[in-house]
DNA sequence: AGTAATAAAGACCTAATTATCCTTTATTAG
DNA sequence: CTAATAAAGGATAATTAGGTCTTTATTACT
């Protein structure tokens, strides 16, 4: 569904919006500790978020990424944009150049209701609300061990 | 969605049975022209969808592949499981190994509804359905230039 | 029997993704 | 102004997915 690079991307968000009342900054370490992902690789995602104004990062003592808790939440359609592409959402399932309502390939009229229950999904979604759920206990990001 | 393996995997067999009323087998030369993708590549996968039981193949002189018009028919999902296995259809959305509806990731129930739906919709079509509209020209296989 | 046609099998190559390492740059505390 | 800290950026390595090539086995037709 999501390449590996967007899966951390977007838990890693959730991480940051579930602890951004905290005005403090989180650090590159913390945020691959706590939604296990490798951490140089994570820092390669982060930067990508950071040119794309949906993380913001400061650098020195006590910097950090963080999430402007002014800003209108983000979407999930913008972490998958940002990371995989449209293409990845709205890509013919069959991998036909040329596939569309008028020339469609076999499965294009059967997998549109997926794909559009997936693209609202991923419009209405935001890592703000998922983070809130995090947050009350009801996900978790990353396996606890008993 | 579907790895290119998969794709070429479902395109070929759709191709396969538009045509699998004619007693003759068809090479994988003809298969891999109409259906538009690498030969030798389409080759392998066609190896993989045989040991499977998928698709029947002869060797020799006017040998080719073929598709058993008296066995069942073929199910989207079994050629999904055959190629890119269960997980890409089951596994967690943001790649968590333990993840459940008991310790759900954060899109876990938001992702259910959609999966499920993407997982009936495989149990459901047919590969033979598919190549019965293929055949009504309600659909194609590859780019028709104008 | 011999030859051509075909799939099967395995070794091999290439490109993309995933992941690591190291250096540079910016920021801050003292 | 210096040392510490942390992100940014570049280079590179490892892994996986995608794809090719060569050899072998099988069959049909002279």
């Amino acid at each position: 569904m999501f390449s590996k690079a967007c899966k951390y991307a977007i838990r890693a968000l959730i991480y940051l919006a579930s602890r951004s009342e905290e005005p403090e900054k989180t650090g590159l370490r913390e945020i691959a500790a706590e939604i296990d992902s490798p951490e140089a690789f994570t820092a390669k995602i982060m930067q990508i978020l950071s040119k794309q104004n949906l993380v913001n990062s400061a650098k020195g003592p006590h910097g950090g990424f963080f999430i402007d808790t002014h800003a209108p939440e983000i979407k999930l359609i913008d972490v998958v944009k940002a990371i995989d592409g449209t293409q990845s959402i709205y890509g013919c399932g069959l991998g036909l150049k040329s596939c569309s309502e008028t020339e469609p390939c076999p499965i294009h009229h059967e997998f549109s209701a997926i794909r559009n229950g997936l693209a609202n999904l991923l419009k209405e979604q935001t890592i703000q609300q998922l983070a809130r759920e995090l947050k009350a206990g009801k996900s978790v990001l990353k396996h606890h061990l008993n």
